[in-house]
DNA sequence: GTCTATATTCGGATAGAC
DNA sequence: GTCTATCCGAATATAGAC
């Protein structure tokens, strides 16, 4: 008669999953290559051979990482630079989507952004997803200076800036407290601020931004925007 | 009877100001654990054990680029944290300096604010000129918010959205082509539309961030802003 | 100030038992 | 799926000649 007190499924944590937590956290802290086999084997309870039944060598942890944090985003850019509605509106869309996306995935990201590791010859393909989600955010500011939502300014110094908000506010999350769950929204209201000609005009983009349909989406969003 | 060419000094670059380049770029694109001290040599045309006559060891390099990013940074954040005038013109004012300094230095000094290397134990001292320096940023940003310069903005976040952006303008830079010489007042001025209460202030707010004087300054500054 | 040669430690990865 | 034992290459750093 009484509903289940929480119908939270009860997660049961592979050991192949644990090996990625660890390994992020180290990674964010330590870089790639300052994190050795060892440490993670160690953060995660085993002994550092018992990696190699999970992943085939150490750049297969990276690379999960790497296509966990970056291919869904790719792709959810993409499609908001060929969308219809004001660019205005799908810029703030892309930064609430993908800062959620960060902030509620169970692996700290950082170090993929960070790191030039990115450019070495054994992450190429990701290196490519990654150009790909810059040059799809740029097209989107460029929309909006053409349009007169944004003020004139220089894409990529933009385009940077945004990564630059994303990257150092899931910081945060790091750092092992919750948090907030307008923090996405309130950080596409502060980056598009600095971006919108009139700035007065937050209220009716954000609102825009929240009624835009048909993203590629990570995973069942219940609530478009708040 | 003619004027000197160009009166520009013939600068003799040492060996041991080579390494500091060199080293810079590397760590900024593999880390610091990531750039071997073979790597460093090869890059500056010297065997690798031919390192240790100019550097006790590999941490000692790292420490010279933390020491000259960070120490001055934070004595003019902290300088300014305490000094009269508007809250807005003194972050304008810090924003512009560290900007400029960061772009006209020999180094690419991306590695420093990336890495959680400056959590290790080995470079304590440095992590904590880093704190100072973030405790003095986010004191600026709370007396703007409390005088009513700035929205209401959670003091933490604002004030990571300023290194972020910062973090990740620079990285041009290291793209090799030269900044233009107004990039640190557009950069200001990007940051503090996004903070400000009425963004059309910043024109006066510019003109008051320069006109700021006593700065412990790290070079001789000609002009104060552009 | 730079070199060659080398000591030593550490990191990634494999073999094979349980 | 995890363990112990181990191989191999790479990395930091030292010794000592030129």
């Amino acid at each position: 008669m009484t509903a289940p007190t929480t119908p939270q499924v009860e997660e049961t944590i592979t050991t192949r999953e644990r090996i990625l937590r660890e390994a992020s956290t180290l990674f964010a802290a330590r870089g790639y290559y300052g994190s050795s086999t060892r440490d993670i084997a160690a953060a995660v309870g085993i002994q550092q051979p018992s990696l190699f039944h999970h992943f085939p060598h150490k750049q297969a942890i990276f690379q999960e990482l790497l296509s966990y944090s970056l291919d869904d985003s790719a792709a959810v850019a993409e499609y908001l630079a060929g969308a219809s509605g004001s660019p205005a509106a799908r810029l703030y869309r892309f930064l609430v989507e993908d800062f959620r996306y960060l902030m509620e995935s169970p692996y700290d990201l950082r170090s993929i952004f960070n790191s030039g590791v990115l450019e070495g010859e054994e992450f190429e393909p990701w290196g490519r997803t990654a150009r790909r989600l810059h040059v799809a955010v740029a097209e989107i500011i460029r929309q909006g200076i053409e349009v007169g939502d944004f003020i004139e300014i220089d894409v990529n110094f933009a385009r940077q800036a945004v990564s630059g908000l994303m990257l150092e506010t899931i910081r945060e999350r790091s750092l092992g407290e919750k948090l907030p769950a307008q923090r996405p929204t309130r950080t596409a209201d502060f980056m598009l601020r600095a971006l919108l000609t009139d700035p007065d005009r937050i209220g009716e983009v954000a609102t825009e931004a929240c009624a835009i349909e048909g993203l590629p989406l990570y995973r069942d969003t219940t609530t478009a925007c708040d």
